[in-house]
DNA sequence: TATTGTTATACTCTATAACTATA
DNA sequence: TATAGTTATAGAGTATAACAATA
């Protein structure tokens, strides 16, 4: 019993989430970037600076599409690039004010977006889903 | 309150659904399909047969890469094509019987990995998933 | 004449291989 | 000699434009 409601569980659950992420991702405005530039930007500003061979490895995309990716974003000003201090064949690739304010631009019309959906729910269905983000964080980080 | 607490609740929640999202994306075996292949064959599955021109709405892509997705999928073995009933310049994209097992072996395999997930969760914590999970679903139908 | 689907061609994004500069 | 990053070039995948078949 407790098997067969956790597969139905992983079923439901699986559905829901995949469609709910493809409608957020669908709410982005940028335009101008590309997604991976986006997602680039975003693993920047999370675990900050690093070398073009580490934000490729993040990203899991070889060096030469990264040496590509972070041209665009440094043409539109939302990185930095500077020669690493003591070795110079790296280059240190940080993201700058204009791109944290990009990033929290996207994220603020995405949100924006799910707490039009949040607002139509019952204030019982709110509370379930206040219980639940904080389990569906641990499954991620699993 | 109540609109500070929404707040965070949106942000919370984009952040766990995007993430979740991606892991489950990650765990396709696949190996031969293309993820537009395998869209394109979900709504096959999921809407039934249809023309060219309307499976190509669906997955918003234009009709000329609708041929070649198509294409890989009918050489594939899993979908068949055949001439509209009456009007004779459409052509009917079905799934077929490999095509529907592929689709379940892929769900199989993301869902047992989110299975593993949820059995290492606190059975007061699965409950609340189980909880969630139809309001999760109700988002998305919004 | 309008519509469905295909073919011709170009553009974007990614990859591997070859190259430059540093270690 | 090995490594970091760039440049050269090729392979997917998508698009618009032009075309063939049918309505």
């Amino acid at each position: 019993m407790q098997t067969s409601k956790d597969t139905q569980l992983s079923s439901t659950l699986r559905i829901a989430v995949t469609r709910l992420a493809r409608r957020l991702r669908a709410e982005r405005l940028d335009t101008s970037l590309s997604l991976n530039q986006l997602a680039a930007l975003a693993t920047l500003e999370r675990h900050g600076g690093m070398s073009l061979a580490q934000l490729a490895a993040h990203e899991r995309v070889r060096p030469p599409s990264m040496t590509r990716t972070v041209a665009g974003l440094e043409q539109s000003g939302l990185v930095t690039r500077s020669p690493h201090a003591r070795d110079r064949r790296q280059v240190v690739i940080e993201i700058n004010e204009a791109g944290r304010r990009l990033l929290a631009q996207d994220r603020r019309r995405r949100e924006a977006w799910l707490a039009r959906r949040l607002a139509e729910l019952t204030p019982d269905e709110r509370a379930t889903l206040r219980a639940a983000a904080p389990v569906l964080e641990r499954l991620t980080q699993s």
